[in-house]
RNA sequence: GCCGAAGUGGCGGAACUGGUAGACGCGCCGGACUCAAAAUCCGGUUCCCUCCGGGGAGUGUGGGUUCGAUUCCCACCUUCGGCACCA
């Protein structure tokens, strides 16, 4: 028996996939009979970092392992692609400092992690691998762009947009945390800028509606986040009338039962309003409070505002009401202006207080209208809505609905991303380049410094083109895309790589998708989860597939941590497989990660640990050795081991495959390792061994395969994957637990055939449980089958 | 403030449908093998008490339901995550 060697025999079996094309996936042809068990197996792309994997991509791929194994060896035709998240700001900036260009290092970057990837042995399609920097791949994102641009999804306006200064580009909504850039931390700030949207209200009730196909699932946490983040309000639009400017202000507002509670107006200090009717004091307050960003004006402990000098009409009583301008109303939420109801709202009551308004109450404790005229003594919700149905006959107002979420901001001023395929005409305007002209490479440029404007426009010749619609002068757009739209629809071009027609054909997308399950970090829940739920309604909606959900099921995995905080490249915490694997081979490092704990929860990873998985893969491997060189049981076997095999099988495939569940196999497996290596002369060490190499095969692929042959059998990574035999699963013996007033008392193996009444007899019969009963009256009996029997004393 | 998740030995965690709390691993303690070490193997390891037979307590806290609660219900505490001057 050679000593167990993972540097000798992993690089080995990894060849003979690599030979055999192992875990190459065909399409179908078209018009293909539609096969059901089909699985679409993904995790979240990489960005192909200097730093090569972390052990966060180390757990996410594991899984993602584990999971294509042992569907595939269950039957079913299973796709597990791979591609790099090229194009991006870190590659940018490495340029910058290596005097480089980015697309050298991301290639570097990349041809590095695909060596990880390679060592660690997992089961990818790599003849489907795509890069979203390859123009064969930002081509069709720039076509898809197109798309969007000619069903109006996607549009150009000038809007206070966030600005990082440090990066020196716009960034999105959904990758600021906290006021700060979410990739460099620095405080953003607020710019007026004309940038291109994605028009993501368009789909906001749709994106609250989960339409997955059978089967699917979605973690509820990860639909609540999304909830939140597209905050969805009812409520009522009601138009205040300012007569003497012959102008109505609409108002947004969920109560419209407080409507007689309404003592003045307020607007926010960017409304058009205050340009051009507000005193002058007014304006001059507006100036100062509108170019502050939302969160400096929240921050603020005491309301601040000006008076206009004009008063609105309330539509309901004909009131006039103050109109007030306060940095507390925001313009891009509602209309930018409120009504005012101090009595039942904290911020209108506070900005009463701090003004010296009135203040009316129109709601009782008891929950009902007062104050309010012929809708007094009405529940608050039914006089909300009486309310309305009175407005509606006014023609003053009307029930509507609110979003928090905004459109998608998406265009970016720096150099390595997709360009936007647009000409901008002094006579035609925005023209989008014609299809035949794609891909609009990405021009050489001498010098990627970020100076607060698009890089792209310091190529004179690649700016200067001929609009495509008049033939007259025109300049490209300059911007680039941001990352987030290439990785809004890799996953359908990873079924269809190589299509040079079109991004992907339908009949392949449709086969395919929604897939099956999708593994990823909780924190794209607002971005990428989002903006990729938003391209797969819009492409259905432009009838280029057939479904409304990308992903039909989604895992969200914990975050590897060292030292008690998240890996992260400042802290000086991220740590690769690289020396793991060189000491203690992939096999040992893929069952580490996963054995560290629930694949959902946060996660320590501790240098031990992998202390522990090594002695197991050596101990399987001298049992299986063991059991190899003895002569195979002629004829069937039984006994505790065969009964403990069938457990195990059932254990570990239901863990997997229903529970999502990747440490508690690991158990399993040690406790069947341990069982057989006890006794390898027992005739069933055989069957236990050949199980248990079947068994670790997704988790550690490269010994499983070199025990397989061990023990005389070949390409166990095409072998059906065991299945448990029901009738060992049935003990014909048991512990019969006995508890006195439910504390256990006794345990004693029992006949699993044993009658109730056999069963109490003979629990009576034990001298603990007569020491605890002690003569008293027995009142009740409690018997669980094949479980427990308990008596209830006193 | 609103919404959500989670609290179990020294540590990571297990216990899936209300039925033996602590599987499995780490760490630690003791032993075997060895000149020695590494590796390997065996035994022990929730806490307290013990006459060594056992006994008691115990899953964030306090209640409740139940023959029986880590599991269900109520209240609270702590931690983490999302939203937040969103009308």
């Amino acid at each position: 028996m050679d000593r167990y060697d993972p540097n000798t025999i992993e690089p080995k079996w990894q060849r003979v996939w690599e030979d055999a094309d192992a875990f190459h996936v065909p399409n179908p042809e078209p018009g293909a009979p539609a096969d059901d068990r089909h699985w679409y197996q993904l995790e979240m792309l990489p960005y192909p970092s200097g730093n090569g994997m972390h052990m966060g991509h180390v757990l996410n791929y594991t899984m993602g392992d584990v999971i294509t194994h042992v569907r595939r060896r269950s039957g079913w035709t299973v796709v597990r692609p791979m591609g790099w998240d090229a194009f991006g700001l870190p590659a940018e900036n490495a340029a910058i400092r290596e005097g480089r260009h980015p697309r050298e290092i991301t290639e570097r970057n990349i041809a590095t992690i695909r060596t990880q990837m390679k060592r660690l042995g997992w089961a990818i399609d790599w003849d489907r691998e795509v890069s979203s920097h390859d123009p064969a791949y930002y081509r069709w994102t720039q076509w898809l762009f197109l798309k969007f641009f000619e069903h109006g999804l996607a549009y150009r306006k000038e809007a206070p947009i966030n600005w990082c200064p440090n990066d020196q580009t716009v960034i999105a909504n959904e990758y600021i945390v906290d006021g700060h850039c979410e990739r460099c931390g620095a405080l953003v700030e607020l710019r007026n800028m004309t940038q291109w949207f994605f028009k993501t209200t368009a789909f906001a009730d749709e994106l609250l509606e989960y339409e997955l196909p059978p089967g699917g699932e979605w973690p509820e946490r990860t639909k609540t986040i999304q909830r939140n983040w597209i905050g969805r309000s009812e409520g009522a639009e009601i138009l205040f009338r300012v007569d003497e400017l012959g102008l109505d202000m609409p108002v947004f507002t969920t109560r419209p039962d407080t409507l007689f509670g309404a003592t003045f107006f307020v607007v926010a200090p960017e409304h058009p309003f205050v340009d051009a009717h507000a005193s002058e004091e007014a304006q001059a307050y507006a100036l100062h409070a509108g170019a502050r960003r939302d969160e400096d004006r929240a921050a603020e402990t005491v309301k601040t505002g000006v008076f206009t000098g004009h008063s609105a009409t309330n539509p309901i009583n004909g009131e006039r009401l103050p109109i007030w301008v306060a940095d507390y109303v925001l313009m891009d939420y509602g209309t930018g202006a409120i009504m005012a109801v101090p009595a039942h709202d904290e911020r209108d009551g506070e900005f009463a207080a701090t003004f010296g308004l009135p203040v009316v109450d129109v709601i009782d404790e008891n929950g009902r209208l007062i104050n309010s005229e012929r809708f007094d003594g009405l529940p608050a919700e039914e006089g909300g809505r009486a309310i309305v149905a009175s407005l509606v006959e006014q023609g003053r107002g009307k029930s509507t609905v609110s979003y928090r979420l905004r459109d998608w901001s998406f265009s970016r001023q720096r150099y390595w991303g997709c360009p936007i395929p647009i000409v901008h005409c002094e006579s035609c305007g925005v023209v989008p380049v014609p299809e035949d002209e794609l891909p609009v490479l990405l021009p050489e440029i001498e010098d990627y410094q970020p100076k607060g404007k698009s890089p792209l426009a310091s190529n004179e010749e690649w700016m200067h083109v001929s609009c495509p619609r008049c033939g007259g002068a025109a300049l490209r757009d300059a911007d680039t895309m941001d990352t987030f739209v290439d990785s809004s629809w890799y996953f359908l071009r990873y079924v269809d790589p190589h299509n040079d027609q079109a991004p992907f054909d339908r009949y392949v997308v449709d086969y395919w998708l929604p897939v099956s399950q999708y593994i990823g970090g909780i924190d794209h829940a607002t971005g990428h989860l989002l903006y990729s739920r938003f391209f797969v309604k819009a492409m259905n909606d432009f009838e280029m597939l057939g479904f409304r959900e990308p992903f039909a099921r989604l895992f969200h995995q914990g975050w590897v941590q060292m030292g008690g905080t998240k890996m992260s490249k400042t802290k000086g915490n991220v740590m690769g497989p690289d020396e793991f694997v060189a000491e203690y081979g992939a096999d040992a490092t893929r069952l580490c990660i996963l054995f560290l704990g629930p694949a959902d929860q946060d996660m320590e990873w501790t240098d031990s640990g992998i202390e522990g998985i090594a002695r197991f893969l050596r101990r399987l491997w001298r049992a299986v050795h063991e059991v190899a060189e003895r002569a195979p049981a002629d004829g069937p076997v039984e006994g505790p081991l065969v009964r403990k095999a069938h457990e195990t099988i059932a254990k570990v495939s239901d863990d997997i495959v229903r529970r999502f569940q990747f440490h508690t196999p690991i158990s399993a497996l040690m406790e069947l390792v341990s069982a057989l290596s006890d006794d390898p002369d027992d005739p069933a060490a055989r069957f236990a061994a050949e199980t248990a190499v079947s068994l670790i095969q997704p988790y550690a692929p490269h010994i499983a395969e070199e025990l397989w042959q061990v023990l005389g059998h070949e390409r166990l990574w095409e072998q059906p994957w065991p299945v448990a035999d029901e009738s060992q699963l049935v003990q014909d013996r048991f512990e019969l637990v006995v508890q006195v007033n439910g504390k256990v008392r006794d345990r004693f193996e029992v006949e699993a055939d044993l009658s109730e009444d056999e069963l109490v007899a003979l629990a009576m019969t034990s001298p603990r449980v007569q020491a605890h009963i002690d003569g008293a009256q027995v009142r009740k009996t409690i018997v669980v089958p094949r479980k427990l029997v308990n008596f209830v004393v006193g």
